[in-house]
DNA sequence: CATGAGCGA
């Protein structure tokens, strides 16, 4: 055995066999020539190999540059080599021009934090600012107590006389002292209005047709329930669970249909649906306590 | 397994 034959042995790779072959015997070829890319963008390379019958044949490939967008490319790398060196690579031999290295900096990524938590320590005096501020803002209409609670909290809520607030009786069709014009009068306060039809009930969030989904993946959002579930009709919320301690999903949400049909459409096809490697529930909602 | 947040002068 020569030592030639032991070096191929050792250097023989499956994957690069028909490139070591015309590896060896490429010293007998021309060398391998590029020309252009021409004003047209045309590239030709012309290189020389042996076939399988070891004849020597000539490869001729002809591409075309994508002009315009290497163009641009080259301005945009051009003007990155005039920015200052940053991080790690700042400390290095600026004569080493061809400079790439792995970064060994820890850069914080800022993780998804329940909301009402502070970002950064030092904004804590801001935070107690604004939380002075509005609680000066914050007058009871009933007790006229300021910065302790809203007139929806108010102790007194159920038993307090009426306020000069205009609540449940409305202004008659009456000239205004002031200004000598009639006081506007919404058309459902008119004497004569269809109370039952629009008015109070109108203006109620519609918390109808909710639907409750269970067994959600942790990183299901709201567009996704969105995405999900608008397909049967028109959704007017769709809402996740988000644990308040963690900023993480609790794995439930709600959805809301205009329609009840529509819910129930998503019902029946979405229960025991597999999302997310997950089967999802799909159900009718109790409505929340606190509406 | 599991039933929602925040508004507001």
């Amino acid at each position: 055995m020569t030592i030639d034959s032991n070096q191929k042995t050792s250097k023989f790779r499956w994957g690069e066999m028909d490139e070591d072959e015309n590896d060896d015997l490429g010293f007998l070829l021309p060398p391998k020539q590029v020309i252009g890319p021409d004003e047209n963008g045309l590239k030709t390379v012309i290189e020389y190999k042996f076939n399988d019958q070891g004849n020597k044949v000539k490869i001729t490939t002809k591409s075309r540059v994508r002009k315009l967008a290497s163009a641009r490319l080259n301005k945009r790398a051009v003007e990155r080599r005039s920015w200052p060196k940053f991080g790690d690579a700042a400390n290095e031999d600026a004569s080493n021009h061809h400079l790439t290295m792995v970064s060994t900096e820890e850069i914080a990524l800022e993780r998804p934090r329940p909301p009402g938590t502070k970002a950064e320590e030092s904004k804590g005096d801001s935070l107690s600012q604004l939380n002075n501020q509005s609680a000066v803002l914050m007058v009871c209409r009933i007790c006229k107590k300021k910065g302790d609670h809203w007139t929806s909290k108010c102790p007194y809520k159920d038993l307090a006389e009426p306020t000069d607030v205009f609540v449940d009786k409305p202004p008659t069709r009456e000239t205004s002292a002031s200004s000598g014009k009639p006081a506007y009068v919404p058309p459902s306060m008119r004497q004569g209005a269809d109370k039952s039809a629009s008015g109070s009930d109108m203006r109620r969030r519609n918390d109808e047709n909710s639907v409750r989904v269970t067994n959600l993946s942790e990183d299901t959002r709201e567009p996704d329930l969105m995405e999900l579930f608008h397909p049967f009709g028109a959704v007017t919320r769709a809402y996740v669970a988000i644990d308040q301690k963690t900023g993480v999903s609790r794995g439930f949400g709600f959805v809301n249909f205009v329609s009840r049909e529509d819910a129930q459409r998503a019902i029946n096809k979405l229960n025991g649906y597999g999302y997310d490697n997950l089967i999802l529930r799909v159900e009718w909602a109790t409505p929340r306590p606190t509406q």
